[in-house]
DNA sequence: GTAGGTGCAAATTGTTTGCACCAGG
DNA sequence: CCTGGTGCAAACAATTTGCACCTAC
């Protein structure tokens, strides 16, 4: 299975691929562009969903066996330091990470499936500056979950 | 220093203490009623903040030495799903509860000092059961948390 | 060249569970 | 009684960390 591709173990910078929005915005903290993060920084970049650190490392290593989910760990970590990436917690236990230049969003979490649904609202978004400032506060953001599930309607078991 | 109380191990309904709120919920709701998990409702009851389960175990331990951490964690996933307590997530790494008939709140974050509010909001509520039916879902538990910070009336730095 | 990054495996931490025993209804 | 609850310790799962080696700058 081990396919004869060319572009495993990309040695860090000798990759000809153009920097990943991600890491861009690495470089521009002035982070240390290893091999790993670089992979890292692409994986979050073409990331739509919400992937935990075991998923990160599965596309990661997809892309260059070179990567240990230590490092995952200490690199998602370091991420959300930085305020690339937003740790989220749906309460499973384990944390799923999402690039921060995305936009404001919020989750709609399947209590039963457990499949998340992004959304906006702006009413929403208003509601919540409006209660900030009742409270004397300015908002710097928000986070709202939401624990749902379909109503039942033929499936009671 | 083991206090001669007269309290400790409080056999079960030999305990001529009044029935907590908490207690009260579970008898409605045909739990058997154990010395442990009437003490532990108690705590709940008695609670005002969002302990974790550490600290649950410390302050039922502090009212009768006859309780096990196992046993909090498992009176706490039960009444969690009884739908009893609330389990919040701060993202520490550990859930921390609270009993759900203290109304639905939420929580403010001051992003300076890490300060946390408690707050409700009825009209946010109500949204919040509207964005869901708006997504096809029933609405089962709301997770808002704002980050927000005092107006910056003398100088942010 | 050197500070800092990485892999591996062991250590931590929060939580669950198997089993023998005990208690509530 | 008999089902279900409990304590203890071992099992688990997610995450962190010590250490020797390696690499970006």
């Amino acid at each position: 299975m081990t396919q004869p591709g060319p572009a495993r173990r990309s040695r860090a910078n000798t990759d000809s691929r153009p920097a990943s929005r991600i890491e861009q915005m690495c470089i521009e903290r002035g982070l240390k562009m290893t091999g790993q993060r670089r992979i890292i920084a692409r994986v979050l970049s073409e990331s739509e969903d919400h992937p935990d650190v075991e998923e990160l490392y599965r596309r990661a290593v997809a892309l260059d066996a070179d990567v240990s989910i230590a490092t995952v760990y200490r690199t998602v970590r370091l991420l959300e330091e930085k305020g690339i990436v937003a740790r989220r917690d749906f309460g499973e236990g384990r944390s799923r990470y999402d690039p921060t230049d995305r936009g404001q969003h919020h989750h709609l979490i399947d209590v039963d499936t457990g499949k998340v649904i992004e959304f906006e609202d702006e009413a929403h978004d208003a509601l919540a500056r409006d209660i900030a400032a009742k409270l004397g506060f300015e908002l710097v953001d928000v986070r709202l979950q939401l624990f749902a599930r379909r109503p039942e309607q033929k499936k009671p078991k």
